[in-house]
DNA sequence: CAATAAGAATAGTAATACTATCATTTTAGT
DNA sequence: ACTAAAATGATAGTATTACTATTCTTATTG
């Protein structure tokens, strides 16, 4: 029960656990298999009853480390942009040119893990399966503002505020960076899930990223950049 | 309790109802008073008892019409594109130079009506609202693929394809025309949504509608429009 | 080796998401 | 105006969910 915490130690908010699940064997647990099992059922028909049977624990045991499974699903996509974030810093630190490190960050954070790919685990596949499939509902309630106060979507924001000054620094004459790049982060999200469920909306290559192409088309022309890359 | 069909009778894919609230008073008051209790409480604070307790009706009544919550959201996302791609038709009926149909598509179908406008309905701002906080969780469920096959998403699919085909008028050589067209009508309701709770993620203008503004920038450059409007 | 923390076992509650039954009222066709 | 059928109301009941509480047992640590 290493995979995730071997990684690398994500920091995530205090707020959105009641005990750190990764401070214990039973933690983890509740993490790996709840990854696997949110991404199998789905959030709405994922409890944590079903959670507790399959690590052979029991519901009060997952309750003292989360309060809800709202918040529960809330950690697992923060951990993620915990990841993201991490990744980030370290795949464009040496990067100075403004657009490549633009064009690095893009890919980083919207890219999928490659299933064939020896180096990705089956959690990372299932994580990013999970942030395709479920973030948007994670932040459409009407505890946003709540949770957004006590810092839940930092992370995220921080994600985005760096991009925004790649953009700024690429193109200072831009009036929606902020737009433009949680457009593009949301949408990469979107169009994975089209692209299995609801072809009609969306636009497939043979076997390139369409979505990756589609983007960096976009990010080039709208901030004008000549195409390089 | 006459607003929202008297406005025009919008057609509803039959397999989402079980009986249809059109055709009855109880039923046309379970669509408006359920638009505001959705737009009050949100989708997962909303149930079919506090509807039947504010109608003055039972749970077992509104059974009849709707399966269960989550169908009787699809119905009302799906009369609220019924009613879009219906004013798409009107409103760009007689206007042939396909950029300027585009920019009019556009318009009808991401913009939020104006509640200082005294022919905008108060149903119409709570729908608006409902398809920006709700929409987005109406189709990210493990039941899409049944619904899609039942067609449940077949108006939002093929005011995409209208548009689609604008796009390809005007630009034959672009790759992506239903992605840019889901991405922008996503984006709308994501924005409109951050612009609201989470600000950092998005960009304002003082008093205009700064997401048509970035969406039309996007569409100008990616299709390579010159700039007219 | 004692204190304490963590987890297991069990039970219980209020709310939710329905289904079923039957009585009553409304409506529509003759 | 009369009758059959449809719509609604009233009431009850069930399985599941989303928790909370209590007590007992087992690890851990200082």
């Amino acid at each position: 029960m290493e995979d995730l915490l071997s990684t690398v130690n994500i920091k995530v908010n205090e707020k959105l656990f009641l005990k750190n699940p990764t401070s214990s064997d039973l933690g983890m647990k509740i993490i790996n298999i709840g990854i696997e099992l949110l991404a199998e059922f789905g959030f709405e028909n994922f409890t944590f009853k079903k959670l507790a049977t399959k690590i052979e624990t029991t519901e009060a045991s997952i309750y003292r480390y989360f309060e809800c499974k709202h918040t529960f699903l809330l950690y697992l996509i923060n951990w993620y942009w915990g990841m993201i974030e991490y990744r980030l810093l370290i795949e464009t630190a040496n990067i100075d040119d403004p657009i490549r490190k633009l064009y690095k960050s893009l890919h980083v954070i919207t890219s999928v893990p490659n299933p064939d790919n020896e180096l990705v685990f089956q959690w990372e596949l299932s994580l990013k399966s999970l942030v395709i499939n479920e973030s948007a509902k994670v932040y459409r309630t009407k505890t946003v503002d709540k949770e957004n106060k006590e810092g839940a979507y930092s992370v995220y924001k921080s994600i985005v505020s760096r991009v925004v000054e790649l953009i700024e620094e690429i193109n200072p004459n831009y009036s929606y960076p902020a737009m433009l790049i949680s457009t593009i982060i949301e949408s990469s999200n979107n169009q994975r899930f089209f692209k299995d469920h609801l072809p009609r909306l969306t636009n497939t290559l043979s076997n390139e990223d369409a979505y990756e192409h589609f983007a960096l088309d976009i990010i080039n022309k709208t901030l004008q950049i000549n195409g390089t890359e």
